[in-house]
DNA sequence: CATGAATGAGCATTCATTCAT
DNA sequence: AATGAATGAATGCTCATTCAT
């Protein structure tokens, strides 16, 4: 059995590795709902039961895939804001960060947020409730002390990070409607959006 | 059979909007992907056959669903900008327009949007590339008029399509993630940024 | 949906009676644990979703096939006992009847108490266990009232309720091995020790 | 290879303990059916491949269960009968052998009862059958002495196997039930039932 | 001696669809 | 106009077994 506590083989960390590859294509290929374990298996070129024999079920394995995606988008982000103290900059650098990140990783990504757009729990929640309430700490931090120190225009919190992640997310739906396509545009203007909406202009 | 071309008798358009009304309320309650034909048959009260009989599939109910609710979503929007002349006003007029008869017609708009997210045609393409190609065709008009005529922030068109479409949206995952919630903070602040995004401080 | 509250109809009755007695065939052929839905349908000559269409699960069609054999049984059993007052002769009427039923019905008992061995519940508690609380009532009833006459020799209820459900099983075991046992010898003797077991002798 | 014809090794013979002793406990814990290698292997500490090693089989594994259990009982019962000479003495001997190593073995008896009534061979035969014939040639010995030389009732000697067998599973069914029950109650009445079933009264 | 890796056959179940009535 | 009956393809998953190391 491969999901014990005990530490990870080589081998098994490299097919966990190839799965959730195989699992991220997959998604981007036929769509979250139509990929099966069948066809994530045919396309790692194994069979279905080495999914279950490394992740132990399908949604084992797509969380996985959404725990790598995010993480790593996550650690880029806070990577990128951790240069900067003032918020307006650390917003700019979330922003960029993220956009980045995203231009540079489009598939996982794409695929990523397929799956916590799709996926449901066993009592019917979907996946992006979930996970997200955690994660939006780092962005929460920067709004609050922005609005706080008065450089960004005052709104409920919940609000603001639902715009904030809103205006984010313009460039992978891009993304997920073509795979290819220059979201450079859509990056700007996000950017600018983002900016207008909440610093407040100093004299 | 019931899908002809032939004009809708009175019962024929009574048990379609029946039916579409049951695929809502289904779709709010159990989500997109567990929303099969007799779940939606028990809660309308009828055999699962009956389903078929009036939309010939599966997929043609949940494609009338869709039509129906951005078809009304999209004539309430025509009918407030219609009032207005100014690309600004009717900017503001789309804006309101929108969120306000989403705000009153918060189960279609929640199924339909879930419907759109998560549902993929035959050929795995989702649903909301191919709808929203030529319902934004009034969005398009607005925007390139305000460009044009300098009351807008210039930006290619579809970036702007985007960031409009992205923060009216705000609103409809808050209300997917609590079909009661109270959306006024997020509306006022939606329309906030749009118009900080988009219309230049004249002179 | 065929399990609702609704009554049966014409079709459901004789299908539901077709499939139990398919699974009665199989279980008995292939042994309970080999009884998969699909060789239960293969010999009922319909499809594997067919039985779900009628039971809603494999556990359900197997729970009726039980619920069938023994509400009969015992029905057979009660109608034998009836005649008689004396707990003595109740006893015998009691063998009598459930030996006789047992060698008129041998597929259909072999069959249940495979299922009841075998089964277990989601928990993990043999079938046996749960069925056999209440079903027991009338032979409790005959056990009781003798002892209490002086008529049985005094043991435990339980204890006694044991012996004689053991030895009636003596017939029972013989038909597993083959069904077409010539289990006269093995009834005579059962119905024999049975009254040396409780009957004390009086004067 | 471990399952050749050569004598076992001491760590081969301390292995195959081992894996007996976790199937008897497995067994126990979660009942036949849910008995599975992997479920084994847990409990005994090792890999799954290991069992197939030292057995070539899970099937084999489980038939060196019963082997083991049923030969170390029926050598308790030779031993117990061994002393005496008359039959019914040695009925009782007999008896009151196997009763006490059910009561002093009872995870062995028990998972080795559940495995002889719930296994089926390959071609479906349970194994009870395949089991018994030639272990029951003691109790046939002793019944056969009985009745040629009067001292018990006379009877087909199957049917008088079958019966003392139904008599003293009585026990280990109670077991099974609960595996701390106090059997002493059943295990008395039976040897009482069990005397009065066969020895004949002597003036 | 013992294992981790990998498989393939089989399982119960779901579900959109078809069709005779 | 509407249904109940029945299906077959697909799904996630279990598990005994094989095998290279």
């Amino acid at each position: 059995m491969a999901s014990s506590e005990s530490p990870r083989t080589f081998t098994e960390t490299a097919r966990r590795a190839q799965l959730i590859a195989a699992a991220i294509t997959t998604v981007n290929e036929i769509g979250y709902h139509r990929a099966s374990l069948s066809e994530i298996a045919r396309r790692a070129g194994v069979a279905k039961s080495a999914i279950v024999y490394y992740f132990s079920s399908k949604e084992a394995l797509l969380l996985s895939v959404v725990e790598e995606v995010f993480t790593r988008l996550g650690d880029a982000v806070a990577q990128a804001v951790d240069a900067d103290a003032d918020p307006s900059a650390q917003l700019l650098a979330y922003a960029r960060g993220y956009l980045g990140y995203v231009d540079a990783h489009r598939a996982e990504v794409t695929a990523g947020i397929e799956i916590v757009v799709s996926h449901r729990t066993e009592d019917g929640t979907p996946l992006y409730l979930t996970v997200s309430e955690e994660d939006s700490q780092l962005l929460r931090g920067i709004l609050t002390a922005g609005m706080d120190a008065g450089a960004f225009r005052r709104m409920p919190l919940t609000v603001a990070v639902s715009l904030v992640e809103a205006l984010l997310d313009v460039c992978t739906t891009e993304l997920q409607r073509d795979l290819d396509a220059d979201i450079e545009p859509f990056a700007e203007e996000t950017v600018t959006t983002l900016l207008s909406a909440f610093v407040v202009a100093t004299r």
